[in-house]
DNA sequence: ATCTATTTGCAACTCCATTGCATTTATTCA
DNA sequence: TGAATAAATGCAATGGAGTTGCAAATAGAT
């Protein structure tokens, strides 16, 4: 991606436009899958751990990114698709058991989830299993 | 719940009986929802918190409680239900805004999960907002 | 070009969980 | 009932993840 567009991006959450800002962006919109910090101290080791959080949680109130948590203890950071609102989550995390990607589906609704007597707000569900670039059953000839 | 009770769940799990087993399981029992390791602390301080790490990895393995994760970095243990099976989970946890207990919601199934291409082993969808209790637009007179 | 509020980065700290190891205890078997 | 032994416990120390305070650097406004 070119700075020209990640710096929109920012400017459009009326945000200031930094070498790390932009760096950490642009990590998330080309891997195109969830990053945890160590992924990012990992991949750019120029800044502070310190300003990475720092960054992380300016996207995060700025609604760029959200937290991801597994069922594994591990998490990442996902980038926020339309479905987000501020008072309206509803996620579908995906983690491969093979490849270790953890996806946010951004189309996907959680089904239907009615609990009688609960007044619901927000739902995060974490499935596990096989991506469709791991799955050896899975014929891309298939799809809908 | 009584001491025979608790014992037999132990040896039913093939499990050594133990004094620190016995008060942890009966915690959860007796409270009925989540409890997290510093709950467990604050109850029972005559044990070591590594003497409870040690036995709630033993009730794991064993397939008596299972980890919990939170969207909010809080997780915490719940007993499992005939739902699981070692490679099989599917829970819904509800976190209450209101009150702060988290739920295991057993009978309940995450309804229709299906995305093409994806092989799915496991599920956890954890869930916020108002439980029963705290819901003020809930009337028992209305539960099916 | 200067000013100011924000961002960055270092050091130190806290909290949570784990590890190593010696001690204690539950269970088995003679 | 009383050793033997395998497992569980508890203390001390360690490691990792995230946070805080504060000074230096910098983005954006005037």
């Amino acid at each position: 991606m070119i700075y020209r567009d990640l710096e929109a991006i920012l400017r459009g959450h009326a945000m200031r436009v930094t070498a790390c800002r932009i760096d950490v962006l642009n990590s998330f919109l080309e891997t195109g899958h969830a990053l945890s910090v160590k992924d990012l101290e990992g991949k750019l080791t120029q800044y502070d751990r310190v300003t990475l959080y720092c960054t992380l949680n300016s996207f995060i109130c700025n609604g760029i990114i959200h937290k991801i948590f597994s069922n594994i203890a591990f998490f990442g950071f996902g980038i926020c698709y339309d479905t987000c609102s501020p008072d309206h989550h509803h996620h579908v995390h995906f983690k491969c058991d093979e490849c270790g990607s953890i996806e946010c589906l951004p189309s996907y609704h959680i089904p239907g989830l009615e609990i009688p007597g609960y007044k619901l707000t927000e739902a995060n569900l974490m499935a596990k299993g096989l991506c469709c670039n791991c799955n050896p059953n899975w014929h891309p000839e298939n799809a809908q």
